[in-house]
DNA sequence: AACTAGTTCAACCGCCAGCGT
DNA sequence: CACGCTGGCGGTTGAACTAGT
């Protein structure tokens, strides 16, 4: 802390790249892969610091990278994730494959900040003074670290969605009998009568995204959906699964084996994010045709 | 054509966590 | 344990571009 930023040091360049510049970067990558930045900047005599390298090919050089034009379904997913994720651009990104966590954060600061319908759902969230968020209590904070522990022991991978899951399915998330009543469980007093939520709190953000694992949730996105045994024949779950897992869970696949393990982990999880994506009445973003985006993570 | 205001987005900055020494 | 280095993230900036007058 407190350190000069590396960038500072004099014989830098600053600013817009140059072509020849990417091209020592994209040659340098080629050869020797990503990472490594600061080595990069040594190595290939580049006036470069290592973390404008970094930048300059993550959200520029990269290959696979969607530039502009973001589609009417990836704006509404931008828009559910960031109700769910708040400024998590990173997060967020990953769930849209092609798309850099600056070109999100740049779309949505110059767009959809300024949509009404967008204002209106962060309003809903930040800004109503319908509902009083109550201080946690100590043993609501203990049962937090013991969760942040437990999530740690088993070792959720740090989402890095950017390979699609090969063969995966399509899954949506139907309408559920029980809709929102799970977040209604967690928040007895919130309402969610236009299916969002409201909070009193002025100065805090939503103390519900303090109480959401963001882990869990990331586990559930980044979930290879292949592994799970899709009901190709529109096959009605048996009873046990019917008591096991919720009625959208079984509509469109059956888990077995080690995904139903992942499942049963994510379990209240997924109950709690797909609560929140029935919340509209339509489903996900890129529902049909278009929705290859959505949670399979599959490029279209 | 010239100027101004508004918009976009690439790039920078500071902070932080993880890792190696 | 302390420290330095590095990569990663979100917030911010400012140059370039566009639209309006």
């Amino acid at each position: 802390m407190g350190r000069s930023p590396r960038c500072d040091k004099d014989g830098l360049n600053k600013g817009a790249w140059t072509a020849a510049e990417d091209k020592i970067l994209v040659d340098y990558v080629k050869l020797h892969s990503e990472g490594k930045w600061s080595r990069l900047s040594r190595e290939t005599g580049l006036r470069r610091c290592g973390k404008s390298c970094r930048l300059r090919w993550m959200n520029y050089l990269r290959p696979n990278i969607k530039r502009g034009n973001i589609s009417p379904d990836e704006e509404e997913l931008i828009i559910r994730l960031h109700k769910l994720l708040g400024n998590r651009w990173s997060l967020i990104a990953g769930r849209l494959p092609g798309r850099t966590d600056n070109e999100i954060k740049n779309y949505w600061n110059t767009h959809l900040a300024k949509k009404p319908e967008t204002l209106r759902s962060v309003q809903l969230h930040y800004s109503q003074r319908e509902l009083t968020v109550q201080p946690r209590s100590t043993s609501q904070q203990e049962h937090e670290q013991e969760r942040v522990q437990e999530s740690n022991v088993r070792g959720v991978p740090d989402p890095e969605p950017q390979v699609a899951p090969q063969n995966a399915t399509d899954v949506e998330l139907g309408p559920s009998p029980g809709g929102n009543d799970l977040l209604k469980q967690m928040l007895p007093d919130s309402d969610m009568s236009d299916g969002s939520l409201s909070f009193n709190s002025e100065e805090e953000p939503p103390d519900f995204m303090i109480d959401f694992n963001v882990e869990d949730i990331c586990q559930i996105l980044d979930s290879d959906f292949s592994k799970l045994g899709v009901d190709q024949d529109g096959h009605v779950p048996d009873e046990e699964r019917e008591s096991k897992y919720p009625s959208y869970l079984n509509q469109h696949f059956a888990p077995s084996g080690e995904a139903e393990k992942d499942l049963n982990d994510s379990l209240p999880a997924f109950q709690s994010l797909a609560s929140l994506f029935e919340s509209d009445d339509e489903k996900w973003a890129g529902d049909g045709d278009n929705a290859d985006f959505a949670l399979s993570g599959k490029n279209s």
